[in-house]
DNA sequence: TGTCAATATCGACATCCGTCGATGTAGTGG
DNA sequence: CCACTACATCGACGGATGTCGATATTGACA
């Protein structure tokens, strides 16, 4: 094993860092790979609604229990789909009791927005 | 045969006549498949780039002969993923003599970036 | 009409992805 | 310690998707 750890940014945080809107400058490979694995998390109908009722709900988060019922999808599908979303750094996970939270990370979606120019 | 002809607006712009950005309200089940059919031509890292090169390119519109040059793949699959692009509504298509040449459908991009609450 | 160049379509293949039931895990309260 | 609830992970299945070689199509030009 390497001696070195390497320190992952959110990968939604990498991408505003990383490069500037598509319509200014051909983007490079590297980039574009960042890019797509973010577009691929919203790349779904089921996790662009997840994503929204998380958005636009409570600002302290928002219960799984509220978002299963919410959609009709089994419960290991939701949680699944919401790991994508925390994978592709566009959610924050917070336990409360023996409950789990997701809320938006700020600013994502903005970034996204920008890499668009918007 | 339906004798009725059903007449597809592009993809795209469905989709910014549909809905509030995401933040706003939870999107619902008919928008999120739109959005989610938009982010999917976005979502793979070859298309991100064609569509950089295209958007950064020419106002008049980019030549496949130079896409093809352009990126390391086969001239079908550079071919396949224009097509993506075009049918999510994201680019415009024109012949000129034996030459096609893609351009980005004007306000897309801005759409895009809009439904995400940039 | 025939040939050539540019692009699109087809068919096949391997891989990826969404879905769910079954099961594991963590936290709560008796 | 046990039972219960909430959530995550696993394993499997079917369908979608990226890729390419072969082939069809379109347009230019003899």
């Amino acid at each position: 094993m390497a001696l070195t750890q390497v320190i992952e940014l959110p990968l939604a945080e990498q991408l505003g860092a990383c490069c500037a809107p598509l319509t200014e400058a051909p983007i490079s490979v590297e980039d574009a790979e960042l890019a797509a694995r973010v577009f691929k998390a919203l790349a779904d109908p089921a996790r662009v609604r997840l994503l929204s009722m998380i958005a636009a709900g409570d600002e302290a988060g928002t219960c799984v229990c509220d978002l299963n019922a919410a959609v009709d999808l089994a419960q290991p599908t939701v949680s699944h789909h919401l790991k994508v979303l925390l994978d592709a750094g566009l959610l924050e996970r917070e336990r409360r009791a023996s409950w789990a939270y997701y809320r938006l990370r700020p600013g994502v979606l903005h970034t996204i927005a920008a890499i668009l120019g918007g």
